[in-house]
RNA sequence: GCGCCCGUAGCUCAGCUGGAUAGAGCGCAGCCCUCCGGAGGCUGAGGUCAGAGGUUCGAAUCCUCUCGGGCGCGCCA
């Protein structure tokens, strides 16, 4: 119907610019809104309020001029002059019952579109270092990244999710060297446990499991580990120097292969246990892509020598650095370090060229909000690699702090007491966790009320929605009980019934879910489908209270029944692009 | 100190590519069950859109400044 609309409202724009009225020019955008106040009508547009300056006239003059050059459409039943120039547009009542034909035949294809196809996009999410299970935190960045990566699908993108593993930095060596002195101890060996190591639990339950299936093969004396170490932080020492020793003693005493072979144990313990955790959240990727591979391959040396060779490259100090201040960053990164060995931001370079060289026409990097000053030296990276770094959409996610009730839940990352992701589903489950992370917009810092989330009642929206949905399924048992069977075709038929005012309020909230997946998709903002959903249970739930659906007189019982279906039918697509379940009775 | 995000009803938040009387949920005050699930619905009170300037026919929305809150400013990742 916009479309419509806006295909009018052009053709008045042609005529008024053949008739001298406007220059011309580029066509300008057409701005159609659906009215708030029933009185202006079903649409609106402002086109006479833009277009007024550069015709040089009065707004309403303009405006009587672009509804006098408006073709005639016999679905427009009128049209309207209003306030200081808006174009109001009334639509012929009977085109709105189409909508229920459309959605009870479309089915779970209902809502979808074409208009980002034959576009790429890739959305990396997450992407957390694999040194521990995942938080909290991690779960906002999970739920939105993987709900817009499904929204800009359910619109037509070819979408590649994408987590990216760092496993090649400093703190995986500090992981496999706590799980290693973990593993020790439970050999027998008695050693002191560094002040900077990984504490949690998960590393000692790692360590007696590789000590349990795997023997003692990385077993090495405690004194042979200790010897000469330099003092640990307690002792008066740097605690970083003496983690340092610490892998450098792990690496000599092991050797190379016996090394990497029990860095790999660490890591993949790790990964397969953030895989499961992402999985049973609703989160699967097309791809995770490691790090690593990016430093064996030679991708890293590749990147930094096209930046070498086009001169953004220097040496400073003993490192390499990239001139990233030359192209909107505050200062220079290093890019090599002084040791020789590559900085976590060299990898990236070499990771976002990748992407680059992948063909993507879209990169979305969805971020925790503590890393938006890398933004620029990323931009600057893309640049100095020769690509548009309008390619680049990078989206911030703020933290949420969580409640149960009023008592705000203590979290502190330094001292290992985080709430992890799968403590999270466990008190409250996927379905509120995912939804109560995406209700918000994503820049907005969020107050998550885990007694809240848990709730089965109203003031929990998720089982407010769920419950429109399970509600439309209790009438369908009750058809049942009744032994009335439903008659889809003889509700089509008398669809004109339907003229109470909820009935139509609903048939046009239907309308809207298609263009309300389109704006979540394009903006990025999945809390518009959670917002409309809501919305829309509660016109349903309204609309049951207020009149029988199981009324005696069939036509008008199919008729309802078949706009109810609808209801459910829209009510089930959208949880279900939120990777929310769709209960039939709760 | 510099940079980014945020400040809308008692609380949690929509609305922000400028548009017609600023919305929702919760909470609060009333009310509705011979009726398909009351896990619901209806009505009402409640706002100087942090503050001050500016741009505009029109500003919660854009610009500047101030005040508050969060985050970031490593040869860490």
């Amino acid at each position: 119907m916009k479309n419509k609309i806006e295909k009018l409202l052009l053709q008045a724009v042609a005529t008024l610019k053949t008739d001298g009225v406007l220059s011309h020019g580029a066509d300008p955008t057409i701005n159609i809104d659906r009215t708030r106040d029933p009185q202006h009508g079903d649409f609106a547009s402002n086109l006479a309020l833009v277009l007024a300056k550069q015709a040089q006239l009065n707004p309403r003059v303009l405006a009587e001029k672009l509804i006098a050059a408006l073709p005639v459409d016999p679905t427009v039943t009128k049209i309207e002059l209003a306030g200081p120039g808006f174009i109001n547009f009334f639509i012929d009542k009977s085109s709105q019952f189409q909508i229920i034909p459309q959605i009870l035949a479309d089915g779970p294809a209902f809502g979808l579109s074409k208009i980002g196809a034959g576009q790429k996009v890739q959305v990396e999410f997450v992407s957390a270092n694999p040194t521990g299970p995942l938080h909290v935190g991690h779960g906002r960045g999970a739920a939105y990244g993987s709900v817009v990566a499904d929204l800009l699908e359910a619109v037509g993108f070819d979408v590649h999710r994408e987590y990216y593993v760092n496993d090649a930095g400093r703190q995986i060596d500090i992981l496999a060297t706590s799980i290693w002195l973990r593993y020790l101890e439970a050999c027998g060996e008695a050693l002191p446990f560094p002040s900077n190591g990984y504490r949690g639990d998960y590393v000692r339950d790692i360590a007696w499991q590789t000590h349990h299936t795997g023997g003692n093969d990385y077993r090495r004396p405690a004194e042979q580990v200790l010897e000469n170490l330099p003092l640990d932080e307690p002792q008066g020492g740097d605690k970083e120097l003496y983690i340092d020793a610490l892998i450098a003693r792990a690496k000599t005493l092991l050797g190379p292969t016996l090394y990497r072979d029990f860095f790999a144990i660490g890591l993949d313990a790790i990964l397969d246990d953030i895989k499961d955790d992402l999985h049973d959240f609703g989160v699967d990727y097309q791809e995770w892509f490691s790090e690593r591979q990016l430093m064996d391959d030679g991708s890293v040396e590749e990147a930094l020598g096209r930046l070498r060779a086009s001169g953004h490259l220097y040496e400073r100090d003993g490192a390499i650095w990239f001139a990233s201040s030359q192209l909107g960053d505050e200062k220079d990164r290093v890019v090599v370090r002084e040791n020789g060995q590559y900085t976590y931001f060299a990898s990236d370079i070499a990771y976002h060229h990748h992407k680059l060289a992948r063909g993507f026409d879209l990169i979305i990097d969805i971020w925790g909000a503590d890393h938006h000053g890398y933004i620029p030296r990323v931009r600057a990276a893309m640049q100095a690699l020769g690509a548009d770094d309008n390619k680049l959409k990078v989206l911030l996610v703020q933290f949420a702090t969580l409640y149960r009730g009023d008592e705000k839940v203590q979290m502190s990352t330094r001292s290992g007491e985080f709430i992890t992701l799968r403590q999270l589903r466990n008190e409250v489950g996927k379905d509120a966790a995912r939804f109560f992370y995406v209700m918000r917009r994503s820049e907005q810092h969020m107050d998550f009320d885990l007694k809240l989330a848990t709730s089965k009642s109203n003031e929990n929206p998720v089982f407010y929605v769920q419950y429109a949905h399970a509600r439309v399924c209790s009438v369908l048992r009750q058809l049942d009980e009744k032994n009335w069977e439903r008659n889809p075709n003889l509700g089509l038929d008398n669809l004109a019934m339907l003229t109470e005012t909820h009935e139509s309020d609903l048939m046009t909230t239907l309308s809207r879910y298609t263009e309300t997946l389109q704006k979540a998709a394009l903006n990025y903002e999945p809390h518009q489908v959670i917002q409309y959903l809501r919305e829309l249970a509660t016109e349903f739930h309204t609309y049951y209270n207020a009149h029988q659906f199981l009324v005696d007189d069939a036509k008008l019982r199919n008729a309802r029944l078949n706009l109810i279906c609808a209801v459910k039918q829209v009510l089930a697509n959208g949880l279900h692009l939120l990777s929310v379940d769709t209960p039939e009775s709760m």
